[in-house]
DNA sequence: ATGAAAGCGCTAACAA
DNA sequence: TTGTTAGCGCTTTCAT
């Protein structure tokens, strides 16, 4: 690789010391205006810029955070990872993107190998694994290292830090209610992730509005294995008499509305369906999926203003805040 | 934020000198096994972890890859992410991933900061606007500081640099080839893509496979504006008489299948479709959308490997290459 | 107005 | 076997 200008070249070549140079680079008004004139001139000649390293090993900053994302496939995190992306870049900050692909393991290295000098500090989603298990050990030892930490979505209730979620209890009321109120009267749940805080809070939800009602009848159905998702949703379809269906996450949601389209059942005439995340699938489904939008985009970019704010004010005492993004239940095609 | 230990501290616990420490953390020969073993007991209780930031200063490598990813919410390059991540990590580094949204003004900034020494080499797919523009500059300037690089799916000709691109061409001749073979006469080619490389090259398969059917009708629907895509597709299929949709891309393909739903035409009986990326679309669509698979995953790892295999053998005179991805066609409902 | 020097944390050639 | 020293590129305090 060419070597890359540095002050000391600047300096030898102007005849001018190196610190000379650095202070004039920055319009120091202790550094002569002819000089600063100069050093201007052939810092821009040869396009020097400070190496990145040296300032940060320095500075003991390093504009740079880290993001733990349990899943970039999935269309919710890669909104939220966008969001995080625009609003650090706003600002000067550039991140390092782990994907732990819903590993413990991964995740524990990940905070690993960035703690050490890398990263400012961190955005972190839970990983499915680290939520089932409850190992948390790792974010205690950021958290002792008082290393600045925003969680989203997934979050631990254990770890006093910062935190960006999603009003999922009422998000999932608000869907029911709905349902309910449209006629709907014997209503499925549908989940991958009832293991999940955000899956036991949407659940909890669904459950405390149907109870206010004697008339309808909410039915869960737990899926462990993806691989068998689409199986297991259409027998499920086929052997039970539902109006209504409310998936839990995006895919859920978009195999009901083709399920019932193979199985011949009309939506929403007959069933209506409700996911949640609004992704491409929802908009993409044949009829539209109505939706719950948990505001991906915003979220990841509340969760990089947290951070930010915090890094850039550093005080002794801080205390842990957490944001509630509001969702908005869309509504599209496949409800009355 | 807490001091980390650093090797003066371990030093000065242990009575050594710096280097001492150093070597020994390294078991070099020249020290004591029981020094070495003090060291590392040291170490191990306090939790020792090497400065990044100052081996990455010293050894001017810093174990980190840039990728400039032009779009994250596309699922193709999701997955490409997906794959980098995937073997970088395996390997060692990390990366810092830039969303450039496909602006060319953003692309060119990234590439300038993380130049400066954050990052060993790039790993790219070209902007949008970059293409369109044709201005290649920063890449030229990264190749003169001989900074290594690889271009995937979206490549400049004009860039001599490590390329992994996929067989477009083959793919869309394979794709026609088989509506074709199926019986379809009138093929529309949709496509928001036809002013990017991949795209190009696409149409050009699909037209020269065309050409040797004098009974075979190519109908091409450039789409400019996303926004009104569906209503442009709809009205589309409603004025033409086709046998056949090919899809350059996911969601076009994904809104023909939907449209042609919404009209009445049956799918595959009557319209046969075929999108390009096999992506959460073409699996949950309904009926399910034979696709062109890029093996986008298997890219992106290609990709970091082609990098990293350069970073690691530097030799003066480098020869680039060009590795192709083979496509599939992976048949699902939407064909005959 | 300019420069010398120390130091961020680490490595490595050289000395002892 | 261990230690001294210089240096990676930069900032900053303290001379001059």
């Amino acid at each position: 690789m060419r070597k890359k200008v540095t002050l000391k070249q600047l300096a030898k070549e102007l005849n001018l010391s190196i610190s000379t140079v650095s202070k004039s680079l920055k319009n120091d008004s202790e550094i002569s205006l002819k000089t600063i004139n100069r050093v201007h001139e052939l810092a821009n000649f040869y396009n020097y810029k400070p190496n990145a390293l040296a300032v940060s090993l320095k500075s003991n900053k390093t504009k740079t955070i880290g993001v733990l994302i349990p899943e970039i496939l999935n269309h919710f995190f890669a909104k939220v990872l966008f969001g995080i992306e625009q609003e650090a870049s706003k600002r000067g900050y550039k991140i390092i993107t782990c994907i732990t692909h819903e590993s413990y393991k991964k995740e524990v290295e990940y905070v690993e190998i960035l703690n050490y000098s890398s990263v400012d500090g961190f955005i972190l989603g839970l990983s499915h694994e680290t939520q089932v298990l409850n190992k948390i050990e790792h974010f205690m030892e950021l958290k002792r290292n008082q290393v600045p930490m925003v969680m989203f979505d997934r979050v631990s209730d254990e770890v006093d830090c910062d935190k960006v979620i999603v009003d999922d209890k009422d998000a999932s009321k608000t869907a029911i209610q709905y349902l309910i109120e449209t006629g709907c009267k014997n209503i499925a749940i549908i989940s991958t992730i009832f293991d999940l805080s955000v899956g036991k809070l949407r659940l909890e939800g669904a459950r405390e509005v149907i109870k206010q009602y004697d008339d309808v009848t909410l039915i869960e159905l737990p899926i462990d294995n993806i691989e068998t998702e689409e199986e297991e949703i259409e027998s499920f379809l086929k052997n039970n008499t539902i109006d209504a269906v409310l998936g839990l996450d995006e895919t859920a949601a978009a195999i009901a509305i083709n399920m019932s389209n193979k199985l011949g059942y009309k939506i929403p005439e007959e069933i209506s369906v409700i996911g949640f995340t609004d992704g491409i699938l929802s908009k993409h489904s044949y009829p539209k999926l109505s939706t719950i939008s948990q505001h991906a985009e915003d979220l990841g970019a509340r969760a990089a203003i947290m951070l930010l704010e915090r890094l850039e004010n550093k005080s002794e005492n801080y205390i842990t805040k957490t944001e509630v993004v509001k969702t908005s239940l869309i509504l599209r095609d496949s409800t009355r």
